[in-house]
DNA sequence: ATTTAGTTATACATAATGTCAAGTGAAACT
DNA sequence: AGTTTCACTTGACATTATGTATAACTAAAT
């Protein structure tokens, strides 16, 4: 016998007090990441500084993975990348679709420079998360197959794609400006490093 | 009154029971890094695996990041990198030196991948060891700046250097060769890109 | 008025780093 | 020979972080 047969509820107004407090704990763990505050990224400290208990990030996010994923997701989502990608292949000059795509990965990157990195590393260290970080990187490697597809059919090898989606990486950007430098200063040496390798490319392919 | 002056004491052959036991827990540190035996790399899994107790770890090597470092420069030490180098330094023209330098560095690289990439990842969460690990590039660097000098003056330039750098830092093999490939075979590409953009500063630089 | 579900407050289990102190044993000294 | 030195061991303990379990609380939905 059920004396309370379950009755329908749905969440509406309650939807966006959780949408808040998911995103108040989201932006500590950025925050936090990104070394403000204190070096330390506890679950503690993101709760305290989020104004929430651990047990909330734990309802929300299952696990300190979980969070680690939600932040990169919310990122990736909140971004203006998708907006200056389509810009850039509006583009009619390949080798200005190609600048455009790179000054693009090079602002989403510097964005958030400092916890993408910690994040990243975190990934090496846990599988399961860099699984889960690698898996959004598809975006890019299907943009690189499309500004070469741009540039003729020439271009059109699996080993170019793997050399853009390379270039474009975080690491990249993050290697190439080193520590002193703004990340998005590394943008006009990689785009000349993938000229140039580009132009190697068409001259070693065509015979002569 | 000290009825024991201190009395003098040469370790003697206790030295080199000493020195194997320290590569002892630093091979088994390597070992577990790289993912043998399983995921794990606390300091007791490496303890185990050396055939020693926690404590003598702590004995070596001070801490955790003690222990890290030392993996680090053992590795350096250890590998027959500077030879490859003197080698690739003896060869007449600057291009085969280029060619040489990174290959020596990626077969460097190459030997140690898995737990590097760890370690790594370690120290960029943990800054100091991060500090540590960054001071043991030096040599890398001055190794690019000598290869800019070998090309000619028109090439002695920080930007170059700096990108050289980069290209032949752990983390652009380790992308460029992505999850499948062995590292060594992204050597390749590194060199074709670092000749493609010494080639466009070359053109750039030349009055026309 | 009652149910629902996110949030809180607490207590607890587990695991890892790191510290402390007493004891052991073999090599180095006298 | 007997004694001293020092790395190594043994075991206990403090600290901190992740993760789990449970009951109380609260505001919104019925």
């Amino acid at each position: 016998m059920s004396p309370h047969p379950p009755r329908s509820y749905r969440l509406g107004r309650r939807q966006t007090a959780i949408a808040r407090t998911r995103a108040k704990v989201l932006r500590a763990a950025r925050e936090l990441l990104a070394g403000k505050g204190d070096g330390e990224c506890t679950l503690d400290d993101v709760a305290r500084r989020a104004g929430v208990t651990r047990m909330t990030v734990y309802n929300q996010f299952k696990s300190r993975r979980g969070l680690l994923e939600a932040v990169f997701d919310s990122f990736a989502q909140g971004g203006e990348l998708p907006q200056r990608l389509g810009a850039a292949f509006s583009r009619g000059n390949p080798d200005e679709v190609l600048a455009g795509v790179i000054d693009a990965f090079a602002s989403f990157w510097a964005a958030g420079r400092k916890w993408i990195r910690r994040v990243r590393a975190l990934g090496v260290l846990d599988p399961e998360l860099g699984e889960a970080i690698e898996a959004r990187n598809d975006r890019r490697r299907r943009a690189m197959r499309a500004v070469l597809e741009r540039m003729g059919p020439r271009y059109e090898q699996a080993e170019l794609v793997g050399v853009l989606y390379a270039l474009t990486s975080f690491e990249t950007f993050d290697t190439l400006a080193g520590p002193r430098a703004r990340l998005e200063d590394a943008a006009s040496v990689v785009l000349q490093l993938a000229r140039a390798y580009l132009k190697e490319v068409q001259r070693s392919s065509r015979p002569r």
